[in-house]
DNA sequence: TTTATTTTGCGTTAATTATACGCAAATGTA
DNA sequence: TACATTTGCGTATAATTAACGCAAAATAAA
C-alpha cells in the first residue's frame, strides 16, 4: 500500500510595486537561521483551516503592511521535489500589486528585514524564489497588456505620463506618447479632475482616475482592453 | 505553537479530446464507493517522491490510454476548504489535449469506468470538478487564440475544414472560411502534403499539417500566432 | 521682457490589417 | 449533362495602427 503522504504546502507572494519609474518587488530576509541567510519571497506554511488566498493574506499581513490592489494565483511550484532541502514542500505562488508610491512597509523587527528591490537588482534568492518572480515577472508583462492592471500600480490620481512611464519600464518597449494617449482614451475609461500636477516642468498637466465601474460596464458589453505594441 | 499541517494534494486532470464535430473530455467513474456514484476528472493523490506533472501523468496511464499531445498547470483549488468533506484536500488541476480521433480509452475495470463526454453534456461531478472543469474550458478557449494548441487536438494530418470547425465550435463563433484560411496560411506555418481527403463530397480537400519546427522558428523571430474573430 | 526649454494635448496622413464578399475549379450525384 | 457541394483563390472596402507635426502652457535663462 501507498505510504502516508508527507508534503508540505506553503504559500509564497510576489508583491509588486511601482514608484521613480521603476518596478520593484518586496523581499524579506529571515534571521532566524543565523547561518546562510537568504532573501526570499514572503510566504510560509497553510493553515489547517484557511484557504489558500487567506494564507497569502495572512503571511503579508505579518511581515507588512501593504494595501493589495490587485492579487492573483501564479502558478504552483512542485515539479522539483527538492525546492527545499529539508522537506517536500509544494509552494502555490501568488503575485500581488500594491501603489508603493506613498506606502509605509513595517520596520524591521528581529526576525527578519523587509525591503523592496528593483526588478533588476534582485539577488540570488532562497529556494526556488528567482524562478517564481521570473514567471510572475513575465505574467505581469503579459497581463499588463490585456488588463487594466497597471492601474493598480499607480495612485488614485495620475498623470497620463506616469501610465506610459510605467507601460514603457515594464514592457521594456519605447511606444509613441500620442498613439498611446489616444488609444487608452478612445477606451472611455479614465475620469479627468480638475486637479493639475505638482511637477515645475513643463505644461502643467491634468490628473486623471481610472473609471472602474466604468470599465465593468464596457466588460459587460463585450469590451476587449488591449495594449500593443511594435 | 502550530498544529501540525494535515492537508493533502491531489492532482486532477482535464482531457480534452475532439472528434466529429464535437468537443470531449474525458471522465471516469470510480465505483468502490459503492453507494453514491459520480462521474469525476481523473487524478488522485501525489506520491512523496513524485513531481506534480509525474503524478498526473500516472494517474492518467492508470485510467486511461491517452497519448498526451499537450498538458498544462491549469489553477490550484484550494480556497474552498471543504471542497473534498472528508479531509482537507488541495487539488492542482492540470489540462491537456489529445487527438481522440482514433483512440481507444481504456476498456472498463471493475474499479471504473471511463468515458469520453461532450462538453454541453457534463453531469454533476464529484468534489468541485464542475468548477475546475469550467475553468479548464475557459483556459483552452483562450489560449486557442493566442497559441497553435488547436493542431494537438487533430491528427498529424487535417483538412482545412477540420481545423475551423474545430476554432468554431469551440469558441462558439462564426468565421468567415476564406479569412480564415487566408490569415492561418499567411503565417506560414502549415505544410501542405501530396495526400487528399478520403471524403466523398465536394472538392477534395489537401491534408495539411502543422509545421512545429517552422513555428518554433519564428516565435525566435518575435512572431505572435493569433486568432481573432468579431 | 523677451527667448529658449520642456512637456502636454490635439491633429493628420500613410501603411497595414480586418471584413465582407464573388466566383471558378473539382469532385460526386441525380 | 445539369446540379449540388466544398475547396481554393481573389478583390474592394472599412477599420485600425503607426509615424509624425505642431501649437499651448508653463518654467528657466538671457
Amino acid at each position: 500500500m501507498e505510504k502516508l503522504q508527507n508534503i508540505r504546502i506553503a504559500v509564497d507572494a510576489i508583491v509588486f510595486g511601482y514608484k521613480n519609474n521603476d518596478l520593484y518587488v518586496l523581499l524579506i530576509e529571515q534571521k532566524f537561521g543565523s547561518a546562510d541567510r537568504y532573501w526570499a519571497l514572503p510566504g510560509g506554511l497553510v493553515q489547517n483551516d484557511e484557504s489558500l488566498s487567506d494564507a497569502v493574506i495572512r503571511e503579508l499581513h505579518e511581515e507588512t503592511n501593504v494595501q493589495l490592489t490587485f492579487m492573483e494565483q501564479l502558478y504552483t511550484f512542485g515539479d522539483d521535489i527538492h525546492r527545499d532541502s529539508r522537506n517536500r514542500v509544494i509552494s502555490v505562488a501568488y503575485y500581488a500589486l500594491v501603489d508603493a508610491s506613498n506606502l509605509e512597509i513595517k520596520a524591521d523587527t528581529d526576525a527578519e528585514r523587509v525591503q523592496w528591490f528593483k526588478i533588476d537588482e534582485i539577488p540570488p534568492l532562497a529556494f526556488d524564489h528567482n524562478l517564481i518572480l521570473e514567471k510572475g515577472i513575465e505574467r505581469l508583462k503579459a497581463k499588463l497588456t490585456y488588463e487594466p492592471i497597471g492601474f493598480d500600480l499607480l495612485p488614485e490620481e495620475f498623470l497620463f505620463s506616469d501610465l506610459e512611464n510605467l507601460y514603457c519600464t515594464i514592457l521594456e518597449k519605447e511606444i509613441d506618447r500620442r498613439n498611446f494617449r489616444k488609444k487608452i482614451l478612445s477606451y472611455g475609461i479614465l475620469e479627468e479632475t480638475e486637479k493639475f500636477s505638482p511637477i515645475k516642468t513643463g505644461r502643467p498637466a491634468k490628473l486623471f482616475k481610472f473609471n472602474k465601474l466604468k470599465y465593468n460596464e464596457l466588460i459587460d458589453k463585450g469590451f476587449h482592453f488591449e495594449i500593443k505594441f511594435a
